[in-house]
DNA sequence: CGTTGTTGCGCAAGCGTTTGCGTTCAGATT
DNA sequence: AATCTGAACGCAAACGCTTGCGCAACAACG
């Protein structure tokens, strides 16, 4: 058996309230006396249990972090960067990785962080029902990913600059027929995909290119996905000689695609992506870079400053963090044709 | 406020107790009454204070990970296997991301875990002293990562067979100048390293190849670090014609570190290997395969099964997965020199 | 010297569960 | 018909902490 705070109590020859105030510095403590707890404390080896404590006090000194996947290099930053900052400000992080459909349902219903968290950080989209599910348990919460509701503070980037900035440097660049790969098939009220296509398209305006349909294919934000929609636009009658790609996982996997069909990039087809992966420049990606670990920390933050001041602050706050394009060598001139 | 269980108990004409016993699944409560307790608890949208549960019953159902470095897509894929199994089986997950050295040391003096879980998942190698404090809390303890310590369930892979594989091929395929880039700088008593090492000499041995310890680097088993190694071994009066990396991190600085160099892989220098990374496809890298996640599945598995039946079960266990070298395209046989 | 504050500490009432034990009662056993 | 046996449920005591309140002791004040 551990310590309790009453074995401390005795050893020191208080009375178990004294320990308490002591050890967590609370005022009503004579100097004498908590030096005298803290030496008898760290002797036993003891440590408040954290269920007694937050039973009593009703805080867990716990957040709560919703991933959809954390093995995904942007979860798995994000969600390092925070608990970093949760960590060292004494909050315990409890991870639920909410991946398939089922599991998500299931927790949504039953709930198992009411009462077991002071906050969640959620780096997953709701939708209605689970926003206001997350919402009922009035506790703080924040998100990293696009499509904001009622009661979340955000931290995100300009999905529309970023694009804007990719596209038009193919532009530039010279080249006419840019095709993009999406991500389309997630949740309908996630915005980024939708955001970054709207870019898309109006850079595209902007430019005099008309839109083919033909030069988009969905990606699922995947490797994998990210091969299939390269495989998917080489088809075409037409194909691009440029390519978006919503993330530069899709990114990769279209690099995959075009060496196995023997297309050389830059020189055959260029490829910008979105994210500045951890391993974008291994491959020479060219990419949008946004501050991935930043904005876990940045949310992070907000989250505590809430819970520090239980005041009245705006229970909706928005952060937009800087994007900036990194070119590298996966973008070049389109090679010339012959007559279109 | 949300609902207690003596709400539940009144709306339900019942006691607490039989609340508690009817919600849990426990024997003693008649079918209807547990009918309608279930219903009632839904109703008024009732879950159990798990703080005031694991105080009354000592049971936490929560497993501490301990992860260097989340980000990082090992630890990020075992950690998302493992947390998959233990939700499944009705746990949660709280996640200690112990990356620096400080936060490392705060968390084993003060152990904050001390009656906050079930049972630990450690994805880090505890020294000797860490070892002690883990044992300390009376849980059953698991691994991933080499360096097994007493009182731990190990699940791993064999180090040495991989190895073999991946030097063996580059013998295999004609190649006498072998390099190796390491991770030799880690924690002492962390044996991957060390196997890996040992192998790849052994290998060299057999092959009647002499072994140059300028064909040596270690590469901080880091992106960054591997191409630092790679640049170094490429200023050797001899540099390799195919180099080992002990992980597809380094392999992929070594990739990028030939890129600068404007050495082409295969034709100049082959490169192998050792985890396959997500995104070893993408660049198209030949290495040892080892099963990620479910190591971390089989892990977690461990951990609950001796939670289960907390008998007097070996508390130490050795698994090993199975290993597979996977070819690709950075190995190819050397090209033809000139006299040696 | 009485009065009023302060400071430092103990008392005890919770916090919301779980669980051993006791009670009740219907049905089976002699 | 008397007794025994479970099954189903309630009682109440933990579990280990936090915190409002009370009470000394002592300092400072008039």
């Amino acid at each position: 058996m551990t310590a309790s705070i009453n074995d401390v109590a005795r050893a020191a020859g208080v009375s178990a309230s004294t320990v308490s105030r002591a050890l967590r510095g609370r005022p009503g403590v004579s100097d004498e006396v908590r030096d005298k707890i803290t030496a008898v404390a760290a002797q036993l080896g003891y440590t408040a249990s954290r269920s007694a404590a937050s039973l009593a006090s009703g805080r867990t000194y716990t957040i709560g972090v919703l991933v959809p996947y954390v093995g995904r290099w942007f979860f798995g930053t994000v969600l390092d960067a925070a608990e970093r900052v949760f960590s060292a400000a004494g909050y315990d992080v409890l991870l639920y990785n909410l991946g398939s459909p089922e599991i998500r349902k299931r927790f949504f219903t039953r709930l198992p962080v009411r009462k077991r968290v002071d906050a969640v950080l959620s780096l997953l989209i709701p939708d209605e029902e689970e926003s206001a599910a997350l919402r009922s348990l009035g506790v703080p919460l924040a998100t990293t990913v696009g499509g904001a509701r009622p009661g979340f503070t955000v931290v995100g980037i300009d999905d529309r600059a970023g694009t804007e900035s990719a596209v038009r440097h193919l532009v530039n660049l010279g080249h006419r027929r840019i095709g993009m790969i999406s991500g389309a098939s997630g949740p309908l009220h996630w915005t980024t995909p939708i955001e970054r296509r709207n870019a898309y398209l109006d850079v595209l305006a902007d430019a005099g290119i008309e839109h083919d349909p033909a030069l988009e294919a969905d990606g699922d934000y995947t490797v994998e996905g990210g091969e299939r929609a390269m495989t998917e636009l080489l088809a075409a009658s037409r194909p691009p000689t440029a390519v978006y790609a919503q993330s530069d996982e899709m990114a990769m996997g279209a690099l995959r695609a075009l060496r196995r069909h023997r297309l050389r990039v830059p020189e055959d087809v260029s490829v910008v992506g979105f994210d500045d992966h951890e391993l974008a420049d291994v491959v020479g990606l060219t990419t949008v870079a946004q501050p991935v670990a930043d904005q876990g920390a940045e949310a992070a933050r907000l989250l505590l400053r809430q819970l520090d001041e239980p005041g009245a602050e705006p229970p909706t706050e928005q952060v937009q963090m800087p994007i900036r394009l990194v070119l590298r060598e996966t973008t070049a001139p389109p090679r010339p044709r012959g007559p279109q």
